[in-house]
DNA sequence: CACTTGACCTGTCCGC
DNA sequence: TGCGGACAGGTCAAGT
């Protein structure tokens, strides 16, 4: 499930691999992970190279020396595979670089494509670039690079949460958006802020202290200011460890991810709160799982 | 308009 | 062992 912190890990990776390299060939054994017309294809990307990547709220962009670009959503199960060149006459060396969430069978990376391969892009020195997406909810799209904010998504998308810009006082102002809702629900709505997703609402409601259920204008302005610091806390660690996913998760160099060594309470039923030592407990809110500790987080109930 | 729910998919896990 | 069903969650369309 990739949210802000691992699409920005999958981003810096590709930043550091694809800016020149130009494609050669697109194969796609799914249309609807990659709907473009094949004229479009061959007139603005093969033979155009990467100028750079860029991310908006789980979005991925990445620029083409054709000012046209690919707009990449990973949902929750893609992922972003670089391979590099084979080294001829050395295999044994040529182990592909990887970049994404986690592949359910990390022995399996060094034989992409696989079947959960949606697209594959091939550039002219051999190296390959795979889309991958096993529930087939992501997409690619080839479109004019201006173009980009005119779509609806990027139109009615809320802040990047770590901007400078991004102040408690604004935070408070977009939420005063979904007021009679719950604060779960509040949190995972892109128009309110970008790229927050289940793990890090959990995460950062625990450390505010806020149970999910809370209904949004119940909420004091100190909770708000505490669930702002602790939600940019959430995200900054996140990233700075790499990103995580659930489960398989591993880096470029097959490394294992270092979620569990953060999370304090995505899918950790059934163990103690850190703070406190309580069973941390599962519900559902906002048709999501949702992870608390029932005594940090008590539900405060609104008047109507 | 504000808000909630179901659909989109496939793989995994659990109970029988 | 197999089989059915629940579940996983980002976003959008359709519902209340």
């Amino acid at each position: 499930m990739p949210e802000l912190p691992e699409v920005e890990t999958v981003k810096r990776g590709l930043q550091t691999f694809l800016p020149g390299k130009i494609f050669a060939t697109v194969v796609c054994d799914n249309l609807k992970s990659f709907p473009n017309a094949s004229s479009d294809v061959d007139a603005f990307l093969i033979s155009s190279s990467v100028v750079k990547v860029t991310r908006r709220a789980k979005v991925l962009t990445i620029q083409l020396s054709s000012n046209y670009s690919l707009v990449i959503h990973l949902k929750m199960t893609g992922q972003l595979v670089f391979v590099g060149p084979a080294i001829i006459g050395d295999e044994k060396n040529s182990t592909p670089l990887r970049f994404g969430a986690g592949h359910p069978n990390a022995s399996l990376i060094q034989a992409l494509p696989d079947r959960s391969t949606r697209v594959t892009f091939k550039f002219i020195d051999g190296s390959h670039l795979h889309f991958n997406d096993q529930r087939k909810f992501g997409w690619v799209r080839l479109m004019p690079t201006s173009e980009i904010p005119h779509m609806d998504f990027f139109k009615k998308l809320g802040p990047e949460p770590l901007e400078d810009s991004f102040t408690w006082h604004v935070f408070a102002e977009r939420l005063a958006r979904r007021k009679n809702t719950t604060i779960k629900a509040a949190l995972l709505d892109q128009t309110v802020l970008a790229g927050v997703g289940n793990i890090y609402a959990d995460e950062s409601l625990w450390g505010a202290r806020i149970h999910p259920s809370t209904i949004v204008r119940g909420i004091s302005k100190a909770k708000i200011k505490s669930l702002h610091a602790s939600l940019q806390s959430v995200l900054r660690r996140s990233i700075a460890l790499g990103g995580s996913t659930d489960r398989n998760y591993v880096d470029a160099t097959g490394k294992k991810g270092s979620y569990l060594l953060f999370a304090e309470v995505f899918r950790k039923e059934g163990s103690a709160c850190s703070r406190c030592g309580h069973q941390i407990i599962k519900l559902r809110v906002a048709g999501r799982g949702t992870h608390i500790c029932p005594f940090c987080q008590r539900l405060v109930r609104t008047l109507s």
